[in-house]
RNA sequence: GCAGAAAUGGUGGAAUGGUAGACACGAAAGACUUAAAAUCUUUUGGGGCGGAAGCUCCGUGCGGGUUCGAGUCCCGCUUUCUGUACCA
């Protein structure tokens, strides 16, 4: 019978799914292993190739697990709210649900032709109430809570409450906003409204002050990506940047956790690397500068504290509050003028145009260590969101400085011996300091380093300020003015925000007549009828974030069906953490970062038993795609071959890849593609299109995608598992190229075959001598390789192991069934057939995981070529399962060895088992 | 600018410091076939020698180094990819 891939993988598709074989359920008595795929957005585009690398990884990772007696969780789901939905629904008036119902479904079709493990009884949905549910109530607990720097977590409000009441901000050391003190009294003094708004102060989900993009023609704010030059990328109307009041999550407060985490996990050095980026602790000193003739002091923070003595002015950022309070009123109009220009840009022009700007506020500050005035000036490059959004300017040693100093014509003082600073600033912290005396701190003739530590306790000691750790970390905005996402469990009271009553969640998200901000701006969800508590309070309109619904999904996982927690402790005690998770890269800083946060708030209010979610972490690289492209010669509907084109003056248009069969152009399929090529004109090169190609994105506008229904179809599930495994390292970037899978394709239809007559009345039972050996090498081979993630090399082996006992007798029983225990994990579907035809009412995934025997490893005579320092001098023949040392030995003990080496003691004798023994004196 | 990763045939890619190029694609030749497809066999890094089995030299981005021995380890470059960017 012919390999029918078709036939045999619909048939276990089916029976897996009746037998619901891949339903997990906690079971005490085995161990644990959890393997996680990031889920996907369903976008309306379906799945293209690149999509499955990472979870037929999972998928044959987790196969594995299975096999060697694991129980494994490996659950999918839905990433369910985005923008592409509700953008759709604003041009369609199609609710999102809709859409977003009919791509989940398209998904799951394509990811069930492909064979995965997973179980779907635990699917989770992120737009579902049931979900959405725990994404509300782990804000209502961030809002009810605040982060205790002292303790290290993150305490109940109440907590902080009694403790003002009791003694005032006196001992209290919390994450927060802004410091405040106050007494016990003047907290008992305050009154409600004024209690709130301290205390949002310190919450971990507050609402706060921040700079966003705001697009007033849409009525939102936009993410950076959203915005292009200055102007929306969807309508393109222009953005600002303007201060709003936002939803936020304290992530800042996590800095330190999150960096000291990344020590404990299995992430690869490049991804860790990135958030410690991140991060961006910096260990420096924030100091305050007096202002003359003024009582107001400037504070700005400083990894530089050695360079003090060349501070020659002081820069505000454009949004720093201090600007309203410093500008005289003579220069107040140039100001006003340059704060104007500043707000028009966007983030974006802010940060491609280097051009140097800024202007005098009229106000001088202090040097504390000289005592000499300087200048105030306000720049935007200078950021309001890190540090204290000023900064103390040493034109010297800072090439910002320096192009400031340079263009406004401010002096320049340098300070360190050597340094030439004429042309460009010395920016290097090494050398030995000049130009620092001051009436009571000398820094001359220390070096950079002992300079900054004598300045730091020196500023320390005499009150001007305090050593201090910065993180680049900011809070996450936690609003979007946007419909589809989970509304917030709020409600306000003259202006206060309170939070709901637990009981109302989940807060479901209301009908609208209209996806579109209302005409007087507020979000969409200011559209809806009834939207404010039965009192008539106004419910917020805001909606969450993307990643609010992504953080803890994980957690869902483990106990998808509770509805009286996010995860029971019985599910979490038994599952903990996720010990393998396989994801991209894009991840990194957004996902990555909230998720980490996220569990870590839980694990401080033990609701989860682990502190770190995602164990071992693997990247799957981005699949490309591979373009191709004809040439049209200009001003005709004449085609040219890619070989032929430099002779002529010619267009590239990008062709549907689906008509090119190695870079061959199909010519009917192109004159049938579109209407304008029916009659199209092809110049042959030996009777033949060559179509040019490129590695791009994979996306329709290039014709490059491939769909992988159609591999599936044409070739089989199996063939592209194997074939995406095959491509190369998974961890790598790679173009997907159709091209090669033929050979794989041709390896299962050998297999088959060669199954085909091992299952034949009369065949063997027991596999020959060479057949074990080539199955345990392979067993052994393929173990290692799973283990490290060495997918490639598996296939690869595959390959060589059936070539092997293809040549090596007449096909068995038993040598058939080894194989596709072992191939089980990477193509299942004809796995499950050939080991149900053997005889075996299990599953292929219930049968052990073979072990492999070195005896059959070795063979029986080997020849030993002994070398000395390269040079081959003879050959010793031994039996194969000779250990090494053994064979060191004699090669030592023959005659002429010991001759050559005439009593001196080795120094090192290296045998590579059958090949060499390598003599070093 | 900074950080990380990488560079090996026509192509994708293999190689615990020990026979570089596994495996696959593509290509070439042959078998089967009326023919094509499919399948099977052989060859396939480059140069040189040989009628042939075979022999030989050069070869892992560039320049050095460590080592009996380097694609692999160390130092210095070049290029490419990815992330991040006025972070004081």
């Amino acid at each position: 019978m012919e390999y029918n891939h078709k036939e045999i993988e619909s048939r276990w598709q089916k029976f897996w799914k009746e037998n619901e074989t891949y339903k997990t359920r906690e079971d005490t008595s085995r161990p644990k292993y959890y393997v996680l795929d990031m889920f996907p957005y369903p976008s309306g585009a379906g799945l293209h190739v690149g999509h499955p690398l990472g979870y037929i990884a999972s998928d044959i990772f987790s196969r594995y697990k299975r096999q060697n007696g694991f129980n494994v969780l490996h659950p999918m789901g839905y990433d369910a709210y985005g923008l592409p939905a509700e953008q759709y629904a604003i041009q369609t008036g199609q609710h999102p649900c809709v859409t977003t119902e009919q791509n989940i479904a398209r998904y799951r079709e394509q990811l069930d032709k492909i064979g995965f493990s997973y179980d779907w009884s635990r699917e989770v949905r992120t737009c579902d109430p049931a979900y959405y549910k725990w994404t509300q109530w782990a804000f209502m607990q961030m809002f009810n809570h605040w982060y205790d720097r002292a303790a290290g977590k993150a305490r109940p409000i109440s907590e902080l409450v009694a403790a003002f009441a009791a003694s005032g901000t006196e001992g209290i050391d919390a994450a927060c906003g802004k410091d405040m003190t106050f007494t016990a009294d003047e907290w008992n003094a305050m009154g409600e409204k004024r209690q709130r708004e301290a205390l949002m102060n310190y919450r971990i989900a507050y609402q706060g002050q921040t700079m966003v993009n705001w697009c007033p023609k849409l009525g939102t704010v936009l993410a950076n990506d959203e915005v292009s030059e200055g102007i929306s990328v969807r309508g393109g109307y222009p953005v600002e940047q303007r201060m709003m009041t936002q939803w936020c999550l304290r992530v800042s407060a996590y800095a330190q956790r999150l960096l000291d985490g990344l020590d404990t996990l299995g992430w690869t050095d490049s991804l860790k690397e990135t958030q410690r980026n991140w991060i961006g602790r910096s260990e420096g000193a924030e100091m305050r500068f007096p202002v003359a003739d003024s009582d107001i002091e400037l504070e700005i923070f400083t990894t530089r504290a050695d360079t003090v003595f060349g501070v020659t002015f002081m820069v505000l950022a454009p949004e720093s509050k201090y600007v309203a309070m410093l500008t005289t009123p003579d220069r107040k109009l140039e100001v006003d003028r340059y704060l104007c220009e500043v707000s028009r840009k966007t983030e974006r022009e802010r940060q491609i145009d280097k051009k140097v700007s800024g202007v005098f506020t009229g106000s001088y500050a202090i040097n504390p260590l000289t005592g000499k005035k300087i200048p105030v000036w306000v720049s935007d490059y200078v950021l309001a969101g890190y540090g204290t959004g000023a900064i103390m300017a040493v034109p010297a040693h800072d090439s910002r400085d320096y192009a400031f100093a340079r263009h406004f014509d401010l002096p320049i003082v340098p300070l360190i011996e050597g340094a030439d600073v004429s042309e460009e600033s010395f920016d290097a912290k090494e050398g030995i300091m000049i130009n620092s005396e001051g009436p009571e701190l000398n820094l001359n003739g220390m070096t950079v380093k002992q300079a900054i530590a004598a300045a730091k306790s020196f500023i320390e000691s005499k009150g001007l300020g305090r050593v201090k750790v910065n993180y680049r970390l900011r809070d996450a905005i936690f609003s979007r003015q946007r419909y589809w996402g989970e509304p917030f469990p709020v409600y306000y009271k003259e202006g206060t925000p309170y939070l709901m009553d637990e009981s109302v969640l989940p807060l479901c998200l209301p009908e609208v007549p209209s996806y579109l901000p209302t005409e007087q701006g507020e979000p969409p969800l200011g559209r809806a009828a009834g939207w404010h508590t039965p009192a008539g309070c106004p419910i917020e309109k805001c909606t969450m974030p993307g990643f609010a619904g992504s953080s803890a999904y994980y957690l869902r996982y483990m106990d998808p069906h509770n509805d009286k927690a996010l995860v029971g402790r019985e599910a979490d005690e038994y599952w903990q953490d996720v010990d393998l998770y396989i994801g991209g890269t894009e991840h990194a800083t957004g996902h990555l970062i909230y998720s980490r946060f996220w569990n870590k708030f839980l694990y401080d209010l033990g609701l989860v038993v682990k502190d770190e979610p995602f164990r071992r972490l693997v990247n799957q690289g981005m699949i490309q795609g591979r373009s191709n492209f004809v040439y049209r010669i200009k001003d005709t509907n004449t085609f040219v071959s890619a070989t032929l084109k430099d002779k002529y003056d010619t267009t590239p248009i990008h062709v549907d890849v689906n008509i090119v069969k190695a870079d061959r152009l199909d010519l009917d399929a192109f004159r049938k593609w579109r209407p304008e090529y029916a009659d199209a004109e092809f110049i042959l090169d030996d009777g033949e299109y060559v179509c040019g190609y490129a590695v791009e994105k994979m996306s329709k506008s290039m014709f490059n995608v491939v769909n992988p229904d159609d591999i599936v179809e044409r070739y089989g599930a199996d063939t592209l598992r194997l074939y995406e495994m095959f491509l190369g390292p998974l961890e790598a970037s790679k173009p997907w190229d159709t091209n090669g899978i033929d050979g794989v394709s041709r390896f299962l239809k050998k297999l088959w075959n060669y199954a085909e007559k091992a299952l034949a009345p009369g065949a063997p039972e027991k596999a020959s001598g060479p057949q074990l050996k080539a199955m345990h090498k392979l067993i052994k081979k393929v173990t290692a390789d799973i283990e490290a993630f060495s997918f490639n090399t598996s296939v690869a082996a595959f390959m060589i192991a059936l070539g092997e006992l293809q040549s090596a007798g007449a096909p068995s029983r038993e040598a058939i069934e080894l194989f596709v225990r072992v191939l089980a994990p990477f193509a299942p579907h004809v796995s499950e057939e050939i080991w149900h035809r053997l005889g075996n009412d299990t599953t292929v995934t219930d049968a052990p995981w073979p072990a492999y025997d070195e005896k059959y490893l070795v063979e029986n005579t080997v020849k030993y070529p002994v070398s000395f320092n390269g040079k081959v001098r003879f050959t010793i023949e031994l039996p194969a399962d000779t250990p090494r040392e053994k064979v060191q030995e004699l090669a030592l003990a023959h005659e002429s060895a010991a001759r050559w080496l005439d009593g001196r003691q080795p120094k090192k004798v290296i045998v590579v088992p059958g090949r060499i023994v390598n003599v070093v004196i």
